[in-house]
DNA sequence: AGCACGCCGACT
DNA sequence: GTCGGCGTGCTC
């Protein structure tokens, strides 16, 4: 009789779509699946999770199998993890193992618990007894025989850090090491919250009581901007945490202020922990473990927040659920909205998708009965959703190289006069779009991408939106040399606000854009700053669309209405009505009626009226039409191949390799469109050519991608990404 | 993803 | 005659 093999398959962090066998040394527990550990990889090593017992078999031609490292002295992932964890991966055409690393991501797992040392009494009496000794226990017996740190101790007994070394040598003193980690501070689900209008309470009795029949459910939660969403679902999440389960609300990241934290707060009794970019690697490690303990029960992040080890999770939240920024761009490509309906599907959780002005994929979900809705009609507190009025730019007489036309001009005047905020909206970076030589006609183009350079005057240079590439913006024309002829063409937020500083000398204006701030931490404390009134006239980008209320701001101006609809996108005309209907919902809170007005060539234009209008059922429907028609999303499914390389022949090459195999696709029922230059043919020195894949629901998408792009192996030097769902057509 | 092995140009 | 470019393939 041979003892079983002592194996194990692991997930590991590599490009390669299959687990690794390794052995299990003699002596060793056998890691149970789920369990985290280290195992050599080619030279080095890296931490990966135990997916199953190894396949290996002596036949295999694998002559010998390495051993594990370590087990990680972590929580195994748990089997709902690992099953969302596969079909995640399976879905995004990721390989198991990268797929798995966000959910291992957090730094410093399986080092030890940070602890720091104090000092108790001890048990023998101090010999000799000097006085400095005595002072030393006087000092612990005045804290009650509690535990001091020695610093803290050394200070209070007016002695030497030696001297408490001797007497724990000796032992008069005892030493110990306490977690250094603080608990979790208690959040309660009983504490009474804001009063409720009877539409809230309506909506938060239907969503706590599906959180507590348990087992999946997803609602579409939709509400105009300050009615209120967020004590709706802060009530489901009451409802979770008093069941003994955890939850988890996702925020675009921008989205995660102190002011909604605070709001949280006020509903529970303390903040809860939050995950995102900027949490420092300490801070990670232990909200990792201890939502992984369950200790942490209710975790406020960004959307990699998704892949924590929540120990049994029954409520996530997607605040904005519309929102782009929810689909992951770089690396591992997933939409988290749809990707935190997948996990609380197998996690026997609910998911509430929040929203005022919900995509299109969401609506329609909800209008098949896949998701349930929940209206929230009217604005909490009592004020009016703004005034929309469209300015004709046609008939504004603007003046060359103004973009704020009389009108918008007269009405923030208005508010200057009333103390009021206004914030013109303007979703272009930098100064201008373009710079123009009107010598000879040169503009300034990034060496390395297929993009314009922007001027950023407060910087002085002029740089690459693509890759971040900066130059000094000169004095001649470097084709022609001739001087002061270079021109700034269009409009961008810094030359709004020099045109807004012209206009209204007296006011305070203030810039927001994502150049403003080096941290995601200290953008949102300008966002704050400026919200609490540290501006008359804010001009922003479209993160002044995002989560934070601005109570003095009664006017917005969009500068151009227009400007989302020029690029073909397929969520084009989606994007510019939600865009627009969010930054106009900024004016105007309880007391003060706010007016948009949204400076346009085209008032006449569908997606304008619907805008003008407020008609948000009759615009969706119209779109949904339209892509039903299309068979685009969500009425068909797409997904993109893009291929990019240095070398452009060689990319191109391998573009038409692929759409040569274009039959594998469509014996399975998929379309195949290009191969095309993408519209940024090349970003950072890397050519880039696109193909689309087209499918009607229900076909194999996925299925059929691996086979096609198996059949055509780009080589080496060309890389393919696969976009399932792709949000971005660049 | 890293990293090593493997065939063709500028050097002590 | 070698050192080194990165193109190709592997990692249990």
């Amino acid at each position: 009789m041979s003892a079983p093999p002592r194996t194990v398959a692991v997930a590991l962090p590599l490009p390669v779509d299959h687990p690794f066998d390794y052995a299990v040394p003699e002596g060793w527990d056998m890691p149970p699946e789920g369990a985290l550990v280290e195992a050599p990889v080619g030279k080095g090593s890296a931490i990966g999770v135990v997916w199953g017992p190894g396949r290996w078999a002596p036949q295999d031609g694998v002559a010998r199998l390495r051993p594990v490292v370590r087990v990680l002295d972590e929580a195994p992932l748990a089997p709902a993890l690992r099953g969302f964890l596969a079909r995640a991966a399976d879905y995004t055409l990721t390989p198991l193992g990268l797929m798995a690393r966000l959910a291992t991501r957090a730094p410093g797992l399986g080092d030890p618990p940070p602890v720091r040392e104090v000092y108790g009494p001890g048990d023998a009496a101090p010999d000799p007894a000097t006085p400095a000794r005595a002072r030393v226990l006087a000092a612990l017996a005045e804290q009650g025989g509690a535990p001091m740190a020695p610093t803290e101790l050394a200070r209070a007994a007016g002695v030497s850090a030696g001297v408490l070394k001797a007497m724990a040598a000796q032992g008069a003193l005892s030493r110990r090491r306490l977690a250094r980690d603080r608990p979790f501070a208690p959040l309660d689900p009983m504490r009474p919250g804001r009063p409720l209008s009877p539409a809230q309470a309506g909506a938060a009795a239907t969503l706590r009581a599906k959180v507590a029949a348990g087992g999946y459910g997803a609602t579409l939660l939709r509400g105009v901007t300050g009615s209120g969403k967020t004590e709706v679902y802060l009530e489901a999440a009451a409802e979770a945490l008093g069941q003994g389960r955890q939850a988890l609300i996702l925020l675009p990241e921008i989205a995660l202020t102190a002011g909604f934290l605070a709001r949280v707060a006020g509903r529970f009794g303390d903040e809860p922990p939050q995950w995102h970019s900027d949490v420092p690697p300490a801070e990670r490690r232990r909200l990792w473990r201890g939502v992984a303990r369950g200790e942490a029960r209710l975790v406020v992040g960004a959307r990699s927040a998704l892949f924590l080890p929540f120990r049994d999770l029954g409520l996530i939240v997607v605040d904005e659920e519309h929102d782009a920024a929810y689909k992951q761009e770089d690396g591992v490509l997933y939409h988290a909205r749809d990707m935190a309906v997948l996990r609380a599907a197998c996690e026997g959780a609910q998911v509430v998708l929040a929203s005022a002005t919900p995509s299109l994929e969401s609506w329609v979900n909800a209008g098949t009965g896949k998701y349930d809705r929940l209206d929230l009609p009217e604005r909490f507190g009592a004020a009016s959703l703004p005034r929309l009025v469209a300015v004709d730019l046609r008939r504004a007489g603007l003046k060359r190289d103004r973009w704020i036309s009389p009108a918008l001009a007269q009405a923030v005047a208005e508010r200057l006069e009333a103390g009021e905020q206004s914030l013109l909206f303007l979703n272009r970076r930098g100064y201008a779009p373009l710079t123009l030589c009107r010598a000879c006609g040169h503009f300034f183009e990034c060496p390395d991408c297929d993009a314009r350079l922007v001027e950023h005057r407060f910087r002085g240079r002029l740089v690459c939106h693509q890759c971040g590439h900066a130059e000094p913006v000169p004095a001649a024309c470097p084709a022609c040399g001739a001087s002061d002829r270079l021109h700034a063409t269009g409009p961008g937020v810094e030359r709004l606000a020099e045109e807004a500083a012209a206009l209204w000398p007296a006011a305070r204006v203030a810039v927001l854009s994502s150049d403003g701030a080096d941290s995601a931490v200290a953008l949102r404390a300008q966002v704050e700053a400026i919200a609490e009134g540290g501006a008359d006239v804010v001009i922003g980008t479209q993160i002044v669309a995002k989560g934070h209320n601005f109570p003095n701001l009664t006017l917005v101006g969009v500068i151009d209405a227009d400007l989302g609809l020029q690029n073909g996108d397929l969520r084009a005309a989606e994007r510019t009505f939600q865009l627009i209907r969010q930054v106009s919902g900024r004016a105007g809170r309880a007391d003060k009626p706010g007016l948009a007005l949204v400076q346009t060539v085209a008032p006449e234009h569908p997606v304008m009226q619907a805008i003008l209008a407020g008609d948000e059922a009759a615009f969706l429907a119209r779109e949904a039409a339209a892509r039903r028609a299309a068979g685009a999303p969500p009425f068909g499914r797409l997904a993109a191949a893009i291929l990019s390389g240095a070398d452009e022949a060689k990319v191109w090459e391998a573009a038409k390799a692929l759409a040569a195999q274009a039959p594998l696709l469509e014996a399975a029922g998929v379309r195949l469109f290009g191969p095309v230059a993408a519209p940024v043919s090349r970003i950072r020195g890397r050519w880039r050519v696109r193909l689309l894949a087209k499918a009607p629901r229900g076909v194999g998408l996925q299925e059929a991608l691996r086979a096609w792009a198996a059949a055509a192996r780009p080589p080496a030097s060309v890389r393919l990404t696969l976009d399932v769902d792709p949000q971005s057509f660049l």
